[in-house]
RNA sequence: CGGGGCGUAGCGCAGUUAGGUUUAGCGCGCAGCGUUCGGGACGCUGAGGUCGGAGGUUCGAAUCCUCUCGCCCCGACCA
């Protein structure tokens, strides 16, 4: 491809919408750009990646056992309100009506109708292990978009699903996905981490997401330093840690004038906060529910969600608080009734707490569970925070930010069970199929390239996924030696197999170098006066500083080995 | 949806506070000619704007008022 013919523009300037240097980047080499919040047109350069990175994917799919086939985007709404994601998705599901006034939907992904494929097509444990696969454009009516390609409305997807028979053959499947997903960004010049995650509203269990570490991230990581454990904030739990075991006292009614929060409190009886049990309140799809937790933890929400099992949740607000008869800054489950009570078990690790009396300006010391209160629900909903210990080993845990640039997840049987797709095992008994699903968003993935793979100049192109290998600069075109030579390397090496950008402009060389840097194919190659009076070119990496001059016959092996063979 | 910011030429901006010499400017980029030519060269000439949109106030609106649309950033959501 000539650069003079080469469709987008690369801009000196950064345009100020761009705050993510990815996103600064793309604009500035021409390679996106914006119609929409979210929605994005992929210009030559962008889209050669972005086949290129679908190409390695598709590769790794095949070799660990999927086939690729492609689903519709237009999907019957009806569909959705047979497995209940409707609601799950709520206003993140892009919906319209035909002419018939038929509700659709846009495939946000395609659960339900992979789902009714495999009841349509598997019948018997000979079927299956099954896994299929598309790449494809999803639709999700994102409430904030970012980032450049980071987060967007529209986007291709590779999502594969995976049909088994029982539990192990997904955690075979399972195991080939995680390993072919690492070979992808191992291929694709990504550093990417498999984290513990949560399963959002996609449902089912286990479930991982892959990070790629970035200050601009959306995610926050919380690992350990010393073994390796690593999950998401929104799944990350702690050890909590159990303080000394002491006798039991006797509650005791204090007076607390003035004392709210549990800073407050905890000051004004001396004690610390870990002392001390919290309560919060929140409307889970319209219910008032009474959350209680150890003073010196906070709630996770997701977490609560989740144990919840309802849609929609936010913290209660005064007044319902108040009609609930509750008293705000000294409330307890010590004595209340008629409210769903969910506790972090972090409330068995410690004795004596000091909680609300549920009246004003009154607490109570030694409150103990379950001796004095009762709790409707008992497990971990507390938010872990760096500087917390390591559920494995106890250790401190850190964090750090990233963007999820995939995620696999263990359905189980959450879709086949609704939607009825089942098989008949060996002994003859139908069973629903144990599924599993995998996805990764591939302009995530070119937008995560270039977030760890750049200068202050501009990209550094990874060799499997730069939209092209060399770069082949002419410098003083006017010459005509230096232009016949340059045309006839530009030919030699595409006939040879190398994919060039070949920069025939009529520009000063330090407008070729910039856009060569900014562009970041692997390989620069300068073709001028000086360099033909030895009969050679400048070869320099993009990831080097180092030039070197090659003799033009040994620049095909020489290129060989720095691409791999064309 | 809550909070913050912004819409003036392809990009980056000034002008808006105090309405009128602004037929709306500047830099980059773009077109033509000439000189340059190994890290974003220079000179001359030129094209390009219904100042996001609609209403209103006024003799007069980029500037004031009302409504509206769009975009970015921070939070609640996800590949």
């Amino acid at each position: 491809m000539r650069v003079s013919r080469l469709f987008g523009k690369t801009l000196r300037e950064v345009p100020t919408e761009a705050e993510t240097v990815s996103h600064q980047l793309l604009l500035r080499a021409g390679m996106i750009q914006q119609l929409s919040a979210g929605v994005y047109s992929y210009l030559p350069l962008a889209w050669r990646a972005l086949r290129k990175i679908e190409q390695v994917i598709r590769e790794e799919m095949d070799a660990a056992g999927g086939q690729e086939l492609r689903m519709p985007v237009l999907q019957p709404f009806e569909m959705w309100e047979e497995s209940g994601r409707d609601l799950a998705f709520g206003k993140g599901l892009f919906t319209l009506r035909d002419r018939r006034d038929r509700r659709l939907a846009l495939g946000p992904t395609h659960e339900e109708v992979i789902t009714d494929l495999a009841r349509r097509n598997v019948r018997s444990y000979r079927d299956v292990p099954l896994m299929l696969y598309q790449m494809q454009t999803k639709f999700r009516d994102e409430p904030r978009p970012r980032g450049g390609l980071v987060r967007v409305r529209e986007f291709t997807m590779k999502d594969l699903y995976s049909f088994d028979a029982d539990e192990d053959g997904l955690d075979l499947s399972y195991q080939k996905m995680l390993q072919a997903y690492k070979n992808i960004y191992a291929r694709c010049g990504l550093n990417a981490v498999a984290v513990e995650a949560d399963s959002g509203a996609i449902g089912g269990k286990d479930s991982h997401e892959f990070m790629v570490i970035a200050e601009t991230g959306e995610d926050e990581i919380i690992y350990c330093g010393t073994c390796d454990y690593a999950a998401n904030s929104e799944k990350a739990t702690s050890a909590k840690i159990r303080p000394e075991e002491e006798p039991l006292l006797p509650l005791e009614e204090v007076a607390t004038p003035g004392a709210k929060t549990i800073e407050e409190v905890a000051n004004f009886l001396d004690v610390s906060r870990s002392h001390t049990l919290k309560a919060v309140f929140y409307s889970a799809d319209g219910e008032l529910v009474f959350v209680t937790i150890r003073g010196d933890l906070e709630v996770n929400e997701i977490k609560l969600k989740n144990t919840l099992k309802c849609t929609d949740l936010r913290l209660a607000n005064d007044d319902e608080v108040q009609e609930a008869g509750l008293v705000a800054g000294a409330a307890s489950p010590v004595g209340l009734s008629g409210i769903k009570v969910i506790a972090d078990d972090s409330i068995t690790l410690g004795q004596n707490f000091v909680v609300g009396a549920n009246k004003p300006d009154t607490h109570l010391k030694n409150a103990n569970y379950p001796r004095d209160f009762n709790v409707d629900i008992m497990t971990d909903i507390a938010l872990t925070l760096a500087g917390d210990r390591c559920p494995r080993c106890e250790r401190t845990l850190l964090s750090t930010r990233g963007i999820e640039v995939g995620h696999i997840f263990k359905l189980g049987t959450v879709f086949s069970q609704r939607q009825e797709a089942c098989f008949l095992d060996q002994e003859g008994n139908q069973k629903p199929l144990i599924m599993g699903c995998y996805g990764i968003g591939i302009g995530r993935l070119l937008a995560a390239a270039i977030e760890q793979n750049h200068d202050e100049k501009g990209i550094i192109w990874p060799v499997p996924v730069a939209p092209y290998h060399i770069y082949l600069c002419a410098l003083g075109t006017d010459n005509p030696e230096v232009a016949s030579a340059a045309e006839k390397l530009y030919a030699e090496l595409e006939q040879n197999g190398f994919e060039v950008l070949f920069d025939d402009r009529a520009e000063s060389a330090g407008v070729k170098f910039n856009d060569a840097d900014l562009l970041g194919m692997p390989v620069r190659i300068v073709v001028s006066q000086r360099t033909l009076k030895s009969s050679s070119v400048e070869l320099k990496l993009r990831s080097e500083k180092e030039v070197e001059s090659i003799p033009i016959e040994a620049l095909n092996n020489r290129l060989k080995l720095q691409l791999g063979p064309g």
